[in-house]
DNA sequence: ACCTGAACACCGTTCAAGT
DNA sequence: ACCTGAACACCGTTCAAGT
């Protein structure tokens, strides 16, 4: 609060006239930041493509968005407008690739789950497991892999 | 540090007689914690029965302590002993499941994100797409779910 | 409607001093 | 070796008052 209202050149307690709390203010800034996730239209093309694209746009737009990362977990995903588009178009993609009902639910969940972790992790780069830093690069290739793993699981039959 | 402190029945700042600092003494507590988690010895059974055993235990663990999964987060994963061992067992799984080399590191990393990801999730518990509140009892079996969609994902040959 | 000054109730941490 | 008191440099937020 007290930095942004530096950066505006105004008292930290003028910000209270155009904001209820900091984490309000939070949750706008995360969700005007995810309306540069791009979203292809949901009746194009293969359905996965469209997934997996979708969820690397998003992967992207938050390591650009570092700092909100932290913030984007502790609230456990975002709930304005742009939240919402994105999840309406993922379930459309999964309705289209046959997944559909809960089980399309808890697949946009496994998705948004490993998708923030990513991001989350990748945002200061040692892996959990004590290995050595790896190189910033390879974080997208890292992404891209689990991702693919996660869809093929998902296009599985049920268990 | 200063709840820490009353607790003891103590002044705030006799704690850094102890401790080197606020992180210091999470990084220790989160690895004190993981100790709680359940892994068998990791040459008997279907290995990804004991994979899936051990991130399921994981998850328990970090439920149960849900103060300390946005730190964890934070830190990106914990790197005391507790959790070098963990680590360890989960790569002896993944070897006699035929996963080794950098695709073995590639499926921890994975799993890990999704663990901790699930369990930050979890903590207070609205899905991100808006939906209602699930039922607290669901976590588990939603996490138990994608899991195995990921398992299942990364037994697949290499695409 | 939007801002300011002053203040409140917090933080983590340091430093000198005591036993 | 372990604690205390006092202080420092922070926080987010409120409240009364100004324009």
């Amino acid at each position: 609060m007290r930095a942004v209202a530096e950066r505006l050149g105004v008292s930290p307690n003028a910000l209270y006239s155009h904001v209820e709390t900091k984490t309000a203010l939070l949750d706008d800034t995360l969700d005007d930041v995810l309306a540069a996730v791009e979203a292809s239209p949901p009746d194009a093309g293969d359905p996965t493509v469209g997934i997996h694209a979708l969820m690397a746009s998003t992967y992207r737009v938050l390591l650009a968005h570092a700092d909100l990362v932290p913030f984007y977990l502790a609230r456990q995903g975002a709930r304005g407008p742009n939240a919402q588009r994105l999840g309406d178009v993922m379930l459309a993609l999964l309705a289209r690739g046959g997944v559909s009902g809960s089980r399309a639910r808890e697949a946009l969940h496994v998705l948004v789950v490993y998708t923030i972790g990513s991001a989350a992790f990748a945002t200061r780069s040692p892996l959990a497991t004590g290995d050595a830093t790896a190189p910033a690069g390879d974080h997208d290739a890292h992404f891209d892999r689990g991702l693919r793993w996660i869809l093929a699981g998902i296009s599985l039959p049920p268990g």
